[in-house]
DNA sequence: AAAAATTAGTTTGCATGCAAAATAATAACG
DNA sequence: CGTTATTATTTTGCATGCAAACTAATTTTT
């Protein structure tokens, strides 16, 4: 039956919804400590895994919205944690580079994730495996489609 | 090794990140067809399962947050989706009572979530089911946690 | 080489998500 | 019964997510 199915309690999306924003409210409270949002955060592990790369780049790597990341990156050089270099090869692209500063807080923010996985008590590690896999089905289904 | 934690494509947050805001972007268009955002959309879903509740209810049910809830409310209100009443009982409260207009649409939005669901070629309903599940759990463990 | 198309980023406007402060009304308490 | 605490909602301010329009620089066409 349709209308069975238009039940927020049966629909995937709502499940993500809830997921999603509570995962990253989880996330606030350890990241406020060292000042940062949770994309700012995102970008940052970005660039601790691969420093000096294109705006393009990134956006690629974190998936976070072309017009967000201007605001964030700009908010991110106010705070001393990467700076926006020009790229004199191709006046267009932009490389984004981490700070003395932006690379230090790393050692701070390495055990964020550990501290947010601790919170799963009825989950374990095997069906955190599952989940990521599933969810990259997922991903992987609607970014073809999403073109 | 910690560090290995940190990267961005061994993150559960990343993914569900990823995967909450592409599944929302997929809903956009079916939706734009019917004038509506997502959570406004999921406003109408809980309203359809049961008319005539508070916003304490609606917001209960939802997850969306009170804030955002009264001005999502508001434009519902101006398109005629819905009309907010008084409690005369507990003049705190206000109910919340789909207009003819607002159960009319129930009718082209049925299918909407099946039209995503088509997307998914590479995901099987024992997966999404297994999905729906994995992520209760999660949703059960930081929904005790953050309080 | 000049026009057209494409690419890299930025800006703008709208719709949330969220924390915190503010309101209004009801319940609790001494 | 009047003060205090609690509850239901709203308001405000900040940080995105996203579509669409816009700018600047580079590449492709003709």
């Amino acid at each position: 039956m349709r209308h069975e199915q238009l039940k927020l309690k049966n629909q995937l999306c709502h499940r993500l919804y809830m997921a999603s924003n509570s995962i990253a409210r989880a996330y606030r409270e350890p990241l406020a400590k060292v000042n940062l949002t949770y994309p700012q955060y995102v970008v940052m592990m970005a660039l601790w895994e691969q420093d000096k790369i294109t705006i393009a780049e990134l956006i690629e790597k974190t998936a976070i919205d072309g017009g967000a990341m201007t605001q964030i990156l700009k908010k991110m050089t106010e705070k001393c944690l990467l700076s926006i270099i020009k790229d004199e090869q191709d006046k267009r692209k932009r490389v984004i580079k981490l700070t003395q500063e932006g690379q230090k807080i790393k050692i701070k923010a390495v055990d964020i994730p550990s501290q947010i996985r601790c919170k799963f008590n009825n989950v374990n590690s095997l069906q955190i495996e599952q989940l990521v896999q599933l969810l990259d089905l997922i991903n992987h289904d609607l970014k073809t489609d999403n073109r």
